[in-house]
DNA sequence: TAGCATT
């Protein structure tokens, strides 16, 4: 059992501030017109500022969602983004090869003022290790891509902040980052700038590496960041060519290079099989049948005492932190449409929904004490 | 000297 359960408090009380901090240092940089740094080939839409790009017809409605938990499948995130409203189509990025999640997707309301709604009570929402971002997907073009550079060499002592007014001048900042040792916190001296287009980025290579940013001793490092899918590939073939069997493989050798494949990908992404089974209380049980709470494509939890204005975003936002949350349901009444006290949250893994039960059970939400178990087959008479 | 932002 994991016992790096996340307690709730961080869950809901600090995700929202983090991620308006966050979003805050994002939209402080405001646009760089450099017209001279653009090829002869200029974009109309060159200068557009933060405001105006968030108003272009078509990004109304589809959003980009990023840092989605490794194992999160295209149907929990319909199910996490059609909590809020209709979804006119829903796309999670995969590895053409590999078929590995990409780590974020694209959802497609139907009435912009619920994807509007998504941002606004989705975007910092806790998944397991992740805090997603949820916010307006630009028009997609080939400009936009691989505009995301990085450097190396930074200053210690460097901020996001720094970091972005260092590189602002050549362009919009759609994210930054700072990578930073996981035990101290401080600065690994490397990082991200992900520009609008790639030719702020190319001007900003041009301009910025091998240069000494102010104050410093040392001139940093600028360029094009690996592709992360590319390099997964690359690591794949790489280790196919090294094997014995390879080039031209025979059906025998082709079972063996399978897998070779799946323990790679293993290795390259962490992979763990969401059907191997699970040790419950000493038990060994893969089907889970007559286990309380087993629905069979998940553990069910009960979730007792919810006010009469719950929804499921307060239930995705309690459970998500603690694992991989396949569906929630707040359960109404048919006529008020108020919540009748009570809803359900599957949950992939036995372990993950012990630690979620053991930590909300009993825990105040407002004025009320929420109950909080594994669903038994009791029924709910209407 | 590496995290997953354009289908």
């Amino acid at each position: 059992m994991r016992t790096d359960g996340y307690r709730f408090g961080a869950a809901i009380g600090l995700a929202y501030p983090q991620v308006i901090a966050a979003m805050e240092t994002q939209l402080s940089n405001g646009p760089t017109c450099n017209n001279t740094s653009n090829g002869p080939s200029t974009i109309s839409n060159n200068c557009s500022s933060p405001v105006e790009s968030g108003s272009i017809e078509d990004s109304k409605t589809n959003l980009i969602v990023n840092y989605l938990p490794q194992n999160m499948t295209q149907e929990e995130l319909k199910s996490l983004f059609g909590s809020i409203g209709e979804i006119e189509s829903c796309k999670l990025v995969r590895d053409k090869i590999t078929g590995q999640s990409l780590g974020y997707g694209f959802v497609n309301y139907v009435d912009p003022k619920d994807a509007e709604k998504a941002i606004n009570t989705l975007n910092g929402l806790r998944l397991q290790t992740k805090t997603i971002k949820v916010s307006y997907a630009r028009p997609s073009s080939a400009s936009i891509r691989d505009a995301n550079l990085y450097v190396s060499g930074l200053p210690k002592t460097m901020t996001q902040k720094e970091l972005e007014q260092l590189f602002s001048q050549y362009g919009r900042i759609i994210t930054s980052r700072i990578l930073v040792d996981q035990v101290t916190g401080v600065s690994r001296g490397v990082g991200f700038i992900r520009f609008d287009r790639r030719v702020e980025a190319e001007e900003a290579i041009k301009g910025l590496n091998c240069q000494k940013p102010p104050g410093a001793t040392e001139p940093i490092t600028v360029k094009f960041a690996n592709n992360p899918s590319q390099k997964t590939s690359q690591a794949l073939l790489s280790q196919l060519y090294q094997s014995p069997n390879r080039r031209y493989p025979g059906p025998l050798a082709q079972q063996a290079q399978r897998f070779r494949l799946d323990n790679l990908l293993n290795m390259a992404y962490g992979v763990k099989s969401r059907f191997s089974p699970m040790a419950i209380d000493g038990v060994t049980s893969l089907a889970g049948i007559n286990i309380p709470g087993h629905a069979g494509t998940g553990w069910c939890i009960f979730v007792y005492n919810l006010a009469p204005d719950a929804d499921e975003s307060i239930l995705w936002q309690m459970f998500g932190p603690f694992g991989a949350v396949t569906n929630v349901k707040v359960i109404r009444d048919f006529n008020t449409n108020k919540c009748k006290g009570f809803g359900f949250v599957t949950m992939t893994n036995y372990d993950e929904a012990a630690v979620a039960i053991a930590s909300l059970n009993g825990y105040r939400l407002g004025d009320r004490v929420l109950q909080v178990s594994f669903k038994t087959n009791k029924t709910h008479k209407a």
